[in-house]
DNA sequence: AATGACAGTCCCA
DNA sequence: TGGGACTGTCATT
């Protein structure tokens, strides 16, 4: 039996994201694409009360966010990884609108400061982008470094915090 | 089961 | 400035 899932829209002056939900919360965004493909997702003309809520959630934490605010709220996250990735991921999440840290003081605060490079793989492995506010993790020598969405979708939500490499 | 590639960083020459 | 070690995950062999 497969886990039901619920996609909804999320529109925003940036563009149109996707948010996809389990049943324990938000299990992904998608940043606007110039083509959507289609989902076979479960559920889509029955969306349970609950997930209405989240998602009035996210769209207000998405919105602060895209408009360089600390959201007030979050709605539960349930992104799918493994206890290394969910731990970066935790830590991702103390990083504050408009500040920034390096792969290498993410990877010392849970502990494993060798790990440094998969630090990267499990930024990009982020299935929450924005809200896991992955943009916000820089090269020690203060470059860009990577972003799974672009650069450009990188540099812009640095700007929206004020931030300018 | 082994190898290579990656959103990195430090060290040593 | 450049090469090697180090780490977790995934695709490929």
């Amino acid at each position: 039996m497969k886990t039901p899932f619920y996609e909804m829209p999320l529109v925003t002056s940036a563009g149109k994201f996707t948010a996809r939900y389990s049943e324990l919360g938000l299990a992904e965004i998608k940043f606007p694409a110039a083509r959507r493909k289609a989902t076979g997702a479960v559920g889509l003309e029955i969306i349970p009360p609950g997930v209405r809520k989240w998602h009035r959630i996210t769209k207000m934490a998405l919105k602060s966010i895209l408009a360089g605010r600390s959201p007030k709220t979050f709605p539960p996250l349930d992104p799918a990884g493994t206890e290394f990735q969910k731990k970066v991921w935790h830590a991702l999440r103390k990083i504050m609108p408009g500040r920034t840290k390096s792969y290498g003081e993410i990877a010392r605060a849970i502990g494993k400061p060798k790990a440094v490079r998969a630090v990267g793989g499990a930024c990009g492995a982020n299935p929450v982008p924005v809200l896991v506010p992955c943009h916000r993790v820089l090269a020690a020598n203060g470059k860009i470094g990577g972003f799974s969405g672009g650069l450009d979708w990188k540099r812009d939500l640095l700007a929206r915090e004020g931030i300018e490499i």
